[in-house]
DNA sequence: CTAAAAGATCTAGCAATGCTACATCTGATG
DNA sequence: CATCAGATGTAGCATTGCTAGATCTTTTAG
C-alpha cells in the first residue's frame, strides 16, 4: 500500500516536472518572439526562426500553441498584463501631483519603450468587449486601472473609454511616426488639462 | 513635313490611349483589392486572387506596383483622400450647430462604414511626419481639415493632433470591438464637449 | 506590304511560409 | 529487461510573394 503511494507520489513529481519544463519552454518561445519582434519586426518572427531560437523542431511549437497567431496572442496578453501592472504601480505610488498626468505618462512610456509589443497588443483581434466574460482578465485589468481615475465623474465608463482612446491614438500615431515626437510633451499637457476635472468647474474660470 | 507631323500626333494618341488603359487597369486593381478586403479581409487579398479578379496574369500587377504592399499603400492613399473630402464636405456645408461635432461624426462614420479601408490606412507604415515634404499631399489634406476647426485656439497643431488621436483611438478600439457600440453616442458627446471651447470659459461655469 | 524591333503578356518556377502526417527515439512501467 | 506511451524529429504539402525567360502582339522602318 505504502509502496503504491510512493509510486503515486513519484509519478506526480514527474508530472509536475514535465509541466514545469513545458511552461518554461512556453516562456522561452514567448520571450524569443518578443525579442525578435522588438529587434527585427514581427515579419521576422517565423515558426522556423522561433524553433531555431529554442533549439527544437517546428512541431514542438504546435504542442504549445495552436498556430503562429496563438503565439502572438500570448505575447499580447503578456503585454496587457505588464501594462496593467505599470499603470497600477504609478497610480498607487504617486500621491502628490495629478494622477491623470502620471498615468498618461506611464501609458505612453510603455508604448514608446516596447513598440513591437504595443503593436501586437492592438493589431490582433483577440478583441472582445470588456464586458464580455470571455475576455481574458489581463485585458480587463489594464482598463480597470484607468477606470479608477475617473470613478468620481458622472459617467466613469464613458470618460475612461475616451481617455483610453486618446492615449491609444497618441501612442499609435506616434509609433507610426505620424506625429512628430517634438511636440509630445505639449500633447500630453493638453491631454491632461482636458481630462482633469476640478471639483468646481468655476474655479478654472476664476483662476484664468 | 506634314506627314511626319501627323505621324507624331498619331503616336501621341496611341501613347495617350495606352496611358489611359494603364490607369484604368490600375484603378481596377485598387478597386478589386478594396472590394475583397471589405468582404473577406486583407488576408484574402493575394496577388493571385487580384490577377484572377482583373483577368490578367500576376506579373502584370508588378508593372503597376512594386509589390503587394504597394497595392495596399495605393488603397490607403485613396482612403485618405476620401476621408479628407468627406470632412471638407461636412465642414463647409454645416453652418448651424457645432462644427466639431459634425466633423467628429463624419470621421467616425467613415471609419465605421469602411473598416477594412480604415484599417489599411493606419496599419501601413507609409507614415511620414506631416511636416515632411515627402508626405503624400492626400495625407496632409485630411489633417488640414481638422486643423481648420481649431485655428483660433492658442496651439492649433497640438489641439488638432489631440483631437485626431482621440478620433483615431475611438475608431480603432471600436473597429476591433474593444469598445461596445452601445455607448458610442455618449462617447462622441463627451468628446465634443471636451473639444468645444467657449469664447469665455466662464460661460460654461455660469450656465451650470 | 513585310520584316525587324519593341513592348506587352503569359508560363513556369523559385524560395519562404504555416502547418502536419508519419517515423523514430526516449524514458517510464510492469 | 521488454513493452508501451509520449515526446521529438524528418520530410513534405499547399500557399504565398515575386521573377526570369518564353511567347505573342503591336509598332516601326524599309
Amino acid at each position: 500500500m505504502i509502496s503504491s503511494m510512493e509510486q503515486k507520489q513519484a509519478a506526480d513529481r514527474i508530472a509536475e516536472r514535465k509541466l514545469r519544463d513545458k511552461q518554461a519552454r512556453r516562456a522561452l518561445i514567448i520571450g524569443a518572439a518578443r525579442r525578435i519582434a522588438e529587434h527585427e519586426g514581427w515579419s521576422n518572427v517565423t515558426v522556423r526562426r522561433l524553433s531555431d531560437e529554442i533549439s527544437y523542431s517546428q512541431p514542438v511549437l504546435y504542442a504549445h500553441f495552436r498556430s503562429r497567431e496563438g503565439i502572438l496572442a500570448a505575447v499580447a496578453i503578456e503585454g496587457f498584463q505588464e501594462l496593467g501592472l505599470a499603470l497600477e504601480k504609478v497610480r498607487k505610488r504617486v500621491r502628490s501631483g495629478n494622477p491623470v498626468e502620471s498615468v498618461a505618462a506611464a501609458y505612453l512610456e510603455f508604448a514608446a519603450s516596447s513598440p513591437a509589443l504595443y503593436e501586437v497588443m492592438f493589431s490582433l483581434s483577440l478583441s472582445v468587449p470588456f464586458g464580455d466574460p470571455a475576455t481574458p482578465p489581463e485585458l480587463r485589468f489594464g482598463f480597470s486601472q484607468l477606470l479608477e481615475l475617473f470613478e468620481r465623474q458622472s459617467k466613469p465608463e464613458v470618460i475612461t473609454e475616451l481617455f483610453w482612446a486618446s492615449l491609444h491614438g497618441i501612442a499609435e500615431l506616434t509609433r507610426t511616426r505620424r506625429f512628430p515626437r517634438s511636440r509630445q510633451k505639449e500633447r500630453v499637457r493638453a491631454l491632461v488639462e482636458l481630462f482633469t476635472f476640478q471639483k468646481d468647474e468655476a474655479a478654472k474660470a476664476v483662476k484664468a
